[in-house]
DNA sequence: GCGCTTCTATGAACTACTTCACACAATGGC
DNA sequence: GCCATTGTGTGAAGTAGTTCATAGAAGCGC
């Protein structure tokens, strides 16, 4: 019990709310375990459960018609997915895999919503959340529209250093993430990326590995982006 | 004041709002008129107002380093831009501009949040609404990564067909949009959507005008997308 | 009514991506 | 240790978009 509420605290949208309320919503939950490449839930399915990332980490995916995939997001421990369909009542709008052997705390519509209606400071976070996450999305919207695979490949290499590196601030950072999935990120082909980030080492500014990304030169990738 | 209550009546968001608390937030709103071309406010600019548009309509867009812009939305009577600014404090993310004559109800953030904090009911629709936001432009990321722009193009007139005819269901519907804000939408050139159009047209499906899109056969548009 | 501006139309040359084909390297299962 | 799988690297050919140039038509200001 005491665990889990230490964990929900790392949950950003949450943090800020009084102890008592975090351990109301704690006690919803149920801890569920999902092993790397289990599917979490479908993109279609009905929906009525948020996951709470306790461990491990996920990816929130979009397929097309004709089977490709888009990678909307890799969301690691304190993140939470599944909210929208708890919010506005409509099927799952992606599926959700995990990426690693992963833990969630599952909190049902019901609790979930009976808790928020009770907590105007929880609507309150929540609302500036998904106003943030509009933003972000709004913004990858922009970059889509304006900028050319190399400016798109380095801002996103620098997005991921970002996520990843927010307690080690060390120079090189090393990004665990295949030349495929950056594609499925960024909407091109495996090879346009690998063509891409080969000309970034040439230049210095990473290096690269079997399922790797290092930033060698973060400085360099930024102005250039 | 009878009017505003009954404008606010129509904001999809807050219709469901008992009546007392409709009055309470038109009463604190102060109504502004913007000329065709006006700037109600700018990317980048603090933002402390949500603008209710009551009559005419506004293009909200953002503008590359290099100066290109993108569209991001075009609202009408019953909609509201710059909620993101008051929900989460941060600068205005995108330039709304009218594209005729238009009038607001402009709610200050000190208003709006005392109103909000007092009404959860107001917050939970309000997060219902954002959902839904974030789940468009989601799938407007997933089109930008999967669809080619013939796809996205007849995707996009329909879309437009459907916000405009939602009270006039004809089978041929209008849209008053010139080609370069259907490329500035869409992220590609003008001479491009040209193109397209025009094959569209020797189709069947539309039929073209200066500054105007008319769908003749949407069913064969929607078959197509 | 005349001219200015906006909008549509179209072709030619260019470029950034795609797909396909293939080679090779590292890792994991057993 | 061997094989199957997963990941990287690269070149050739194709294609969907780009920019640039140029033209005409429609509307608007006065």
């Amino acid at each position: 019990m005491k665990q889990r509420k230490e964990l929900i605290r790392d949950v950003p949208l949450l943090a800020r709310l009084p102890e008592a309320e975090l351990r109301a919503l704690a006690s919803q939950g149920r801890a569920r375990s999902y092993a790397a490449g289990a599917t979490i839930f479908h993109e279609g399915a009905p929906g009525d459960s948020l996951h709470i990332i306790i461990e491990g980490s996920v990816r929130v995916a979009m397929r097309s018609p004709s089977g490709a995939e888009t990678t909307l997001a890799v969301l690691g421990p304190g993140e939470f997915v599944g909210d929208l369909a708890l919010l506005d009542g409509r099927p799952r709008s992606a599926s959700v895999v995990a990426l690693q052997p992963t833990k969630t705390l599952v909190v049902t519509r019901n609790s979930f919503t009976r808790w928020l209606s009770e907590r105007p400071q929880a609507a309150l976070a929540l609302l500036e959340t998904l106003s943030l996450r509009v933003r972000r999305t709004d913004e990858a919207l922009a970059d889509f529209a304006f900028l050319d695979l190399p400016h798109r490949l380095a801002k996103r290499l620098l997005a991921l250093a970002n996520v990843q590196s927010e307690n080690n601030p060390s120079d090189r950072v090393r990004l665990r993430v295949t030349q495929a999935e950056l594609g499925s990120m960024l909407g091109v082909s495996r090879e346009s990326v690998n063509k891409q980030l080969n000309f970034f080492a040439r230049e210095g500014w990473i290096a690269l590995g079997r399922g790797s990304v290092t930033l060698t030169d973060p400085e360099a990738l930024r102005t250039f982006a």
